[in-house]
DNA sequence: GGGTGTGAAGGGATTCACAGCA
DNA sequence: TGCTGTGAATCCCTTCACACCC
């Protein structure tokens, strides 16, 4: 397969790949089958097989995928084979319960730097990230971080937002339920958990969802 | 347009709706326009026009949408227009974080009830929900609460959302990074934050994602 | 004129079916 | 035989263009 656009629904799926993928060479399988990964991912085999071929043909015939080469592959696409640094801007209940998560390590995202513009929150430790006021993003300059995590208040979104790509930041990761503008070069993933909770009524029976309330 | 089936991507379009309409409403637009929708919603005007015309024309051709009577529809398709009531799951720092969460309001969630397996947590009030034990699930069961939101670790959730099901939850809100299996009559959205973040370093530039970190 | 509603065209992603190779 | 790789077919969604009605 030559020359094709890569669907962003494939870039959707990899890290899925990624996960199980991991997971398979941590169990100590050195071989791994479309087959295999899609009981892990819950995704068609044929789909999957498409996906990677997208970016190559990594597999062997009659055999399957090698589990470190496409480990490492699928590494090298997303990039996640070093540690993306990333910085969190707004330490509230979410902001705090993101520092504590556990689950970006396994993407090798590690989180650097805690900013909050609530005096109370300055110099506290979370984590072992001591939050530090926003007015000194500027100090992250010379780091050579380009992903940011937003979970501050919708109002203050777009200025943060605002201040983090003046400073070089090209990737942020949105927390406000709203969709902050920026230029063509800064991608922005919105992540709006109200926003996915509010279809569930409509996929459930009528019976059980949208009762009045007594 | 009719006997047409309704698109998944419409309904995912439609929460943004429903919060632009709620938002024009309170500002007392009693008129709206697909144009004006979309500066809001940052969604094309034609697809948005398509998208509500799958329920039937309630709009005036050459004047707009009749601001209440489009809330009022929207919300009816969603089942939105009475307050739904929801249980918690896990009241760990993510789950503590959706406790007090504000954005649920809304779109007419409300969360009545945590629980939690762990002797520190329970009895602990947060935002007016006093944390119960998980044995004390069947507790809910003639409470008529159908909306489950799961924020408890991987090796749980299947567990939980197990037991939720079989008390007759049919919408499950996941926040653990693996596929809940479920009968399909319930019906599961999963948000996993890390997954949205794997992607982001694909779409940077190349120098500034995945350099090795020194 | 102005904005909705909608068949038709166009574009993208999924699925199929099978060729190709170990 | 077994599993990958991939053009072709299919399906679904988006976009267009314009008829229609205020």
């Amino acid at each position: 397969m030559r020359y094709h656009k890569i669907p962003d629904e494939t870039i959707r799926r990899l890290p899925l790949y990624w996960r199980a993928v991991n997971l398979m060479s941590a169990r100590g399988h050195s071989r791994i089958s479309s087959t295999m990964l899609s009981d892990m991912a819950h995704i068609n085999p044929w789909q999957i097989r498409k996906d990677l071929s997208y970016f190559g043909a990594f597999g062997t015939r009659g055999v399957g995928y090698d589990t470190e080469k496409l480990r490492e592959k699928i590494g090298e696409i997303l990039r996640l084979n070093s540690t993306q640094k990333a910085v969190l801007v707004g330490v509230g209940n979410l902001g705090i319960a993101l520092l504590k998560y556990p689950g970006f390590k396994l993407y090798g995202f590690d989180i650097v730097a805690a900013f909050d513009n609530d005096i109370r929150k300055i110099g506290q430790t979370i984590n072992g990230i001591t939050v530090e006021s926003i007015s000194k993003l500027n100090m992250l300059r010379r780091k050579k971080i380009f992903i940011g995590i937003l979970a501050v208040p919708s109002d203050e979104a777009q200025y943060i937002a605002g201040k983090l790509i003046d400073m070089g930041f090209c990737g942020l990761l949105n927390f406000a339920p709203l969709k902050v503008k920026a230029p063509k070069k800064v991608t922005i993933i919105n992540i709006d958990i109200a926003l996915d909770l509010a279809r569930l009524p409509y996929y459930m029976p009528a019976r059980q969802a949208g009762k009045k309330s007594n």
